[in-house]
DNA sequence: AAGTGGTCTAGACCACGTT
DNA sequence: ACGTGGTCTAGACCACTTT
């Protein structure tokens, strides 16, 4: 019921090292700041030579989990809130980013025992403690997105000592979860009446929803529904061949 | 007027070699399929050591741009229709593979000389040549997507030879251009009567909006706007920290 | 001043696929 | 059999940052 790590037995040195490291941060173990042993203790450590462990801890910093620093060592990344591009973003970070105000309320909050429908949308079992969220944001006042959000708490048993009035849950989150795996959809829906009088628009209108799911080594942690006025907010996401 | 191939030259031994490919493919002057040249040429090229060359191949074909064979050396990779994640997939590809029957029609092809909303759309000047569609996707006969789309002819001239009537636009570009950057916009809005009207809709059903630009060396190819009932079509993404 | 990572070298042996 | 890439080593020198 814990973290689940199964990391295969690697063909190589250089993966057996890397999935070795990779699955101390993303089961947890290794949180964020935690500081990777120095090249040289791995080298120690798996009798190989620097290199190997060079390229490593290289290709880790350069997939972002971790960061190094001469002299000081290398230390878990906290995980980057633009995870790669379509990382459905922290609102609250991302309105303040954009200079505009942000204004954030809890609608619900309930703890419940996962019946049908939640354990279908969270991926767990049956009868699994979770916390139900509904939360709305604002920018300069307008609300922008309605949060409906399940948080698996035998996973993130600290979730339920939070009461989220003042935080939204993505933001704590993101500080508390280590490393994720996630899934997103992508739709676009008419407002029902309920939406609707949420985000202040009229019934019918558009409106872009995106549904994410979240595991963290194999765990599920927590589903979410963030449906925003098609209107007032658009995805955005870039490509280009190398990161270099 | 043609590709503009300004690298930056590097800090180091490994990003000058390596932009120094990378340019090559992305600029199209080695094309999918050319047969880069052996590590122990780049080495004498480069007059250094073999793990150097080693490692920038290795990344490169970590990256997707070359794939590489023992004794038969590498060649640059053709793009891959899933370009990491949220690439405005190949419609076509996807719906069969989806084993579902995929249907095409061109229902407007124009060659133009660019006017401010053209030139804005695809980020070029005003009065160059573009190549200006609009067709209509289905599956299992069913409209699923309208797509509207320009053509820089001026990078692109081949276009204006393709009528595409049979070939969608995207299948066709997807083998040619080697490789690109991209941009993509995703938004939620109400069908108007003419799109409705193409994909059998009600007026006013929500629908899903994607906005791609694509661009080869900093040169503007392709700017292209699917539209798609709200509730057929569903993009999808998925992230790991690590890809191997 | 000392210790870390950043980069590079000149070898080596092996696995694989073409011939 | 041969030539390619895949992997690894044991060193080296340098740049940066903290002490």
């Amino acid at each position: 019921m814990m973290s689940g790590s199964r990391t295969a037995q690697a063909s190589t040195l250089y993966r057996r090292i890397r999935s070795e490291i990779e699955d101390n941060i993303i089961s947890g173990r290794w949180p964020p700041g935690y500081r990777v042993p120095f090249e040289h203790e791995l080298v120690q450590q798996f009798s190989c030579s620097r290199m190997t462990v060079n390229r490593v801890m290289s290709d880790l910093a350069a997939a972002g989990l971790v960061e190094r620093k001469r002299k000081a060592g290398s230390v878990v990344a906290r995980p980057r809130v633009q995870q790669a591009l379509l990382d459905v973003p922290d609102l609250k970070a991302e309105v303040e980013n954009s200079g505009d105000s942000y204004g954030y309320e809890l609608l619900f909050r309930q703890r419940v025992a996962a019946r049908r429908p939640e354990a279908e949308r969270l991926g767990v079992a049956i009868k699994t403690p979770v916390l139900a969220l509904r939360c709305r944001h604002r920018r300069d006042g307008r609300p922008f997105a309605v949060e409906d959000r399940l948080i698996n708490l035998a996973e993130v048993p600290e979730a339920e000592q939070q009461d989220f009035s003042l935080l939204p849950p993505n933001t704590w989150l993101v500080g508390q979860i280590p490393w994720t795996e996630a899934e997103h959809r992508i739709s676009a829906n008419n407002a029902d009446r309920e939406i609707a009088l949420l985000l202040g628009i009229d019934a019918g209108s558009a409106c872009l929803n995106l549904s994410r799911r979240t595991w963290r080594g194999g765990n599920s942690i927590t589903a979410v529904t963030i449906t925003h006025p098609g209107d007032c907010y658009q995805l955005f996401a870039r490509f280009a061949p190398s990161k270099l």
